[in-house]
DNA sequence: TGGGGCTTTTCAGTTACGTCA
DNA sequence: CCTGACGTAACTGAAAAGCCC
């Protein structure tokens, strides 16, 4: 299907690789950092959406803004209007246990198979306005009905708005788009869901990506020290070799210097000077390049006094 | 103020239908 | 025509939050 997902909301992760895409965002569908890795607590990020937070006054451009920009779908917003209107439907509440599972269902009649145009119109109505939300209903067989076009593409669009509706919203659209808010409401769940997936399947590709610059960064590191190795096992060579610098770190500042280990082993303060040492700075710490590497390959591991 | 019951909303997971190759 | 794969509408049950008493 069309399926716009690709503007799905960003990554949050930061390993060093960039995201995939930037950041949108708009549908706001999920916490940040993405996903699967807040699964957990998407009750507690999700519940209350900021666009539902601020509905009542979203009320006054949503409604009007992408509600009336409206295609007519099926130009008879008809029957639909009619139950919901109190009762704000509730996926669980009434029609879930009512409405129950198809075998468990009284049958429908068999809808004509129609054209195009009448599409919405099968839509919206062969699931009859009795069995509304409410399931309440004798003809309650789960009768798939594809949407049309039309149909679609608005909630897309208001989608692309807002992942998630207020029950005035999702009558209003139910009315506009002549289905039951039961059927807005469900197609809203399977987009939010389908969107989901599909931020996992970009998440999961990404942190594939990250895995493999990790490794191949990994082993271009084993390289390095495997060379540096046999660059210490040819003494000649090492002889001439200056000794390694002993670069120190401020973890506050996080600025580097760095001072022959001589003139650090002597005492004297090589490099750190120039950092205050208060209560809020840290000890520098000393960055040895053979810091990495086992005790005894240490070149200038001298034995400590005492 | 804290707790229990009820309602509402969302989600993950599943089922089943419609379409297409 | 049959069949399997696929997309997706519809359903289920659970969790969480809000409200009321």
């Amino acid at each position: 299907m069309g399926e716009k997902d690709n503007d799905v909301l960003g990554l949050s992760l930061s390993l060093g690789c960039a995201p995939p895409q930037p950041p949108n965002e708009k549908f706001n569908l999920m916490p940040l950092p993405s996903s699967h890795f807040m699964q957990q607590n998407h009750h507690h990020v999700l519940h209350k959406t900021p666009w539902n937070d601020h509905f009542q006054s979203s009320d006054r451009n949503s409604e009007t803004r992408s509600f009336i920009r409206g295609i007519d779908v099926n130009r008879a917003p008809s029957s639909v209007d009619c139950d919901e209107e109190n009762g704000v439907s509730s996926p669980n509440s009434t029609i879930s246990s009512i409405s129950g599972k198809r075998s468990e269902r009284e049958p429908e009649p068999e809808p004509e198979p129609i054209g195009d145009d009448t599409e919405a119109e099968r839509t919206s109505c062969s699931r009859g306005s009795d069995d509304e939300d409410g399931g309440a209903g004798g003809d309650a067989s789960r009768k798939k009905l594809r949407l049309s076009k039309e149909q679609s593409m608005l909630l897309e669009e208001t989608f692309k708005e807002h992942s998630t509706l207020n029950p005035k919203q999702k009558l209003a659209l139910a009315k506009q788009l002549n289905l039951r808010p039961r059927q807005v409401e469900v197609w809203f769940q399977n987009r939010r869901a389908r969107t989901k997936l599909k931020q996992t399947e970009v998440d999961c590709e990404y942190l594939k990506r990250c895995c493999e610059n990790l490794t191949d960064e990994n082993r271009r590191l084993q390289k390095e020290v495997q060379e540096l190795r046999a660059l210490k096992l040819s003494p000649q060579l090492y002889m001439h070799m200056n000794p390694p610098t002993t670069l120190t770190m401020c973890p506050s500042c996080e600025r580097v210097s760095s001072s022959t280990a001589a003139a650090t082993a002597a005492g004297s303060n090589g490099g750190l000077s120039r950092h205050p040492v208060g209560p809020n700075h840290q000890r520098p710490i000393p960055i040895s390049p053979w810091a990495s590497l086992p005790i005894h390959n240490r070149p200038f591991d001298v034995p400590t006094s005492r």
